[in-house]
This record gives C-alpha cells, sequence and structure tokens, in this order.
DNA sequence: CTTAGTGCAAACCGTTTGCAAATGC
DNA sequence: GCATTTGCAAACGGTTTGCACTAAG
C-alpha cells in the first residue's frame, strides 16, 4: 500500500521545523542545506544519497555529494530522517514522522518495494521483546520475494535455484 | 534465545555435503577452504569476514582474507551461509540450514543480540505477504533496543534523546 | 599437466574528513 | 567579523579483483 504523497504545505511545515531546530542549535540555514531538505521532503521516498544528489544538481549543479551526506546525517541526527537499510550497501534515508511507521515487501527481482503496516504485526513483536526483557526502541522488518509480477515472469522461465532448504 | 552449539559430527557432515557439492561443480576442494568452512560451522555465530580471518589464521597463519570473503561467497552461492546485515556496515554470514530460522533482538548499547523465533510472528508474515499478492521467499526481522542489563545504566544515566517522536 | 585457488597489492565504492575559500548571522 | 558550511580532493574501511605463483584433480 503506498500513502500518498504529502501536500505542499506539509513540506513547507517540515522545512521550517527543520530551520527552526537547527537555528536553535546554532547551526546555519544555508542555501544548500534548505534545497537539499526541500528535495528530500519532497521526494518522499526511499533515496540514496547518490539519488537525493542527482535531484538536487539539477536546481544547483554546483553543490557537491558531500553537502547531501552532510545534509542527510544532520537530519538523521535531528531526527528528520531515518536510514534504511536494503541490502544492497547503501544507505537510503527516508523523511521521518512525515508517515507513520510502515515496513517494506521488497521484490528480489525488480527492486521495487512495497510498504505496510499491520497492526498485529506489531503488536505480537512488542510482546516477544517483552517476552525476553527487551527494551524495544524500533524494529525493521523486510520481507523479500517476488511481487506479483515478477513471480509470473519468474515462472514462465527458469525458477531460482541454490537453496538448500525451503524458504526461510 | 540461543541454541546449543551443534555437535562435531553435524559439523563434519556439513563439511562433507559442501565439499561434494563443491566437487560436483568442479571447484577445487583445498586445505584453506576446508578450514574456513570448519571454523565457520563450528563458531556457527554471526561472524565477520574479519573476524573468522582472525580465526582461521590461528591454525593457518599465512592465509589471506581474501580467501576468507572468497569462501564465505562461495558457500553463500552455494547455499551454506547466510548474509546478515545489522547496521554497522559490515555483513555477517551465519551457516545455513544448521539451525532453524530465527529473528534477532539486537542491543543497540552493548552490541549482543538474542535470536528467537516465533510461530504466530512467521504465521502473520506470511499471511501480510499473500494479501500484497507478494510471493515470499524470506524475511528479515530485527528489533532494535536495550538488553535488561543494559537498560538499567541507561536509566541510570542519561536517556538517549534526538528522537523527534514515539519509539517506532 | 591442466585448471582453479591462493595471497599479495591495488582497485573499488559508498561514505567521511581536512582544509582553504565562501557565507550565514 | 566570527564561526560555521561548502566543495574539492584525499582518506577511509569493508570488499573485490588482477596477476604471478601454487596446488588440486
Amino acid at each position: 500500500m503506498r500513502y500518498p504523497k504529502p501536500q505542499k504545505a506539509t513540506v513547507q511545515e517540515w522545512l521550517r521545523a527543520l530551520q527552526d531546530e537547527a537555528r536553535r542549535q546554532g547551526l546555519k540555514w544555508t542555501r544548500q542545506r534548505r534545497l537539499i531538505a526541500e528535495v528530500f521532503f519532497e521526494y518522499f521516498d526511499h533515496l540514496t544519497a547518490e539519488e537525493l544528489y542527482e535531484k538536487v544538481r539539477i536546481r544547483m549543479p554546483r553543490i557537491g555529494i558531500t553537502t547531501v551526506y552532510r545534509t542527510l546525517n544532520l537530519m538523521v541526527r535531528l531526527g528528520y530522517a531515518r536510514e534504511l537499510n536494503f541490502e544492497d550497501g547503501r544507505i537510503r534515508y527516508e523523511p521521518r514522522g512525515v508517515k507513520p511507521h510502515h515496513d517494506h515487501l521488497v521484490c528480489i527481482r525488480c527492486g521495487r518495494y512495497i510498504e505496510f503496516y499491520d497492526e498485529p504485526l506489531e503488536r505480537l513483536q512488542e510482546s516477544t521483546a517483552r517476552a525476553h526483557r527487551f527494551r524495544l526502541v524500533h524494529h525493521r522488518l523486510d520481507i523479500f520475494g517476488y511481487c506479483a509480477s515478477c513471480f509470473q515472469n519468474v515462472t514462465d522461465t527458469v525458477r531460482p535455484s541454490g537453496q538448500r532448504s525451503a524458504a526461510s
């Protein structure tokens, strides 16, 4: 289930809040930071630093990818972004708090992901943590598999092999 | 809940199976590969390549870390190892099929992890995938938080801050 | 003896850091 | 003006690769 893109107003609210927070900490609100944050909140997707850099560069060609990294880290520090970690060795970022917590179904063929939220699943995780005397802070659930359209193609051609035991 | 270490016999069986599989593919079964696989199956833990290298080096000092990486990748390819991915930027490996599927509770303070398996949680994930017309292959659930002893220490000192919304 | 594997060093790639110049406040 | 940020290039750290040498089959 995809969530709708946020209204422009929301992006502006978020920018404002971030700017205020940054200023409160004695940080400067530069053109670069504003642009990066704006594009980030607008795209609102699971972007890598590189992808965000490409989008930002269209509007500010002389910007450096370093600044993108630094701004993303800043937003993580201030709680406005969250790092995600699918299995491809690069960090993805998504705005935090803009949309509610959710987990991911990731297609291992086309790379597309679907966001979902399942209340009983959340509850069950909490009780599992409690059962282990564990204080839950956050969790990550990624389900890997084939999306509907990719599964068709896979069964049409060759079934993936090399797995010695059943799907785990 | 920790699972018991496997019997020596099991390690030997696994080595045998891996050796046979490798040979069947026209690959050579070298001293290095045997040693790396043996230590890997014995330790049976969430080792990084570096950690495995250190352990292997005790018994074969001139071995290169390159060989460890290559052997791990080989075992992944043949289905004898699984890559894990906690949030520290390095790949961890665990033998596959030796112990049943499980998920992880990871302590964000001391880094210790607890393995757990929760049947209803598994079922629920399957039905969620089905609901999205998604063909589940595998999944990953990591719950991050404070283990019992670390939580005490944290509350004794300072509570972690910087989170803008409640725990997700 | 042929083919694949090893170990070294160098390359790679995503990310971070040092530094002089630029800019917010 | 002063401190922080920028952009570049260089460093970093985990992982992979090229290559001459070694060893398995």
